[in-house]
DNA sequence: AGTATAATCACCATTACGTCA
DNA sequence: GGTGACGTAATGGTGATTATA
């Protein structure tokens, strides 16, 4: 065991991790982590997180932007920690969190530069995050950990590309829909369109027409049962039927 | 039992990287 | 080789829900 700092500001290192030890409001899912992270772990003098609790320790760069990603990863891993249900502790987990984030460093960080690394996932990855994603589009803890192991990724990624697929779904089914609903109204428009012609024609055949002025006060319009138009006697078979209460409306078409 | 606080999660908007034409 | 468009991995913020003190 080496010899450990009280804790992990007491190293001298500037650790970078982008928020104050008083917990920001807007960003209280980090604060947490960054809390625990400076109750549970120290640094020892030689550069490897030390854990209390299970006497593990995790060999780290002093490079402050290592230890800046790692704990952002780690972050993730923490919060989850009490749906898992195993009997690992939770420092234990954040401890092989860590082990499995320095790996991914190491075969990201060639140049040890800041730069956001963008993993491209294998088609045989993608293959099988879209085979569970058929199954079910949202996992559970055990699930995402199982999926992770099996695609050698960490449950994080797991988890963003379930939500990017989520997002990428509905997105679809949101053009699907715009789409559905531009048609809707392009059938309205017309359908207007026709009423309103034939509007336009009833209202020119009463001002030719005044006959039916002079019609009982009972006649009324009447819609044709068989082509659903409004019925007009003497009319051709395209122009609305119109007819009165003599006339057979199963004729009139 | 009611309340305040913390933790967790899904969702969303956005950013940034990798690839391709 | 440079560049813009595009797909998508990753990030940070937020609201809702749940657990805990």
């Amino acid at each position: 065991m080496g010899s450990t700092c009280d804790n992990i500001y007491g190293t001298g290192l500037t650790l970078g991790l982008g928020f104050s030890s008083t917990a920001n409001q807007k960003s209280r899912k980090q604060a947490p982590a960054a809390i625990r992270f400076d109750l549970s772990l120290s640094l020892t003098s030689d550069h490897q997180i030390y854990d209390q609790k299970t006497e593990n320790k995790v060999n780290i760069s002093s490079n402050k932007d290592q230890l800046s990603a790692a704990s952002s990863y780690s972050n993730g891993s923490v919060k989850r920690e009490r749906d898992i249900g195993s009997e690992v502790t939770q420092v234990e987990r954040v401890i092989s969190s860590r082990v499995s984030d320095e790996l991914d460093d190491n075969d990201n960080d060639n140049d040890g530069s800041n730069a956001r690394k963008k993993l491209r996932l294998t088609k045989v990855q993608s293959a099988l995050l879209e085979e569970s994603f058929k199954q079910q589009s949202t996992l559970n803890p055990k699930q995402k950990q199982h999926l992770a192991r099996k695609l050698n990724v960490r449950p994080r990624q797991v988890e963003v590309w379930f939500q990017n697929r989520r997002a990428r779904t509905k997105l679809k089914q949101t053009e699907v829909d715009c789409e559905f609903l531009k048609k809707c109204c392009e059938t309205l428009t017309d359908e207007n369109r026709k009423l309103y012609k034939e509007l336009q024609e009833l209202k020119a055949l009463k001002v030719a027409q005044p006959l039916y002025m002079q019609l009982p006060a009972a006649t009324t319009l009447t819609v044709c049962p068989s082509c659903e138009r409004v019925a007009g006697a003497g009319q051709n078979s395209s122009k609305p039927h119109l007819y009165g209460p003599f006339t057979n409306p199963s004729a009139a078409c």
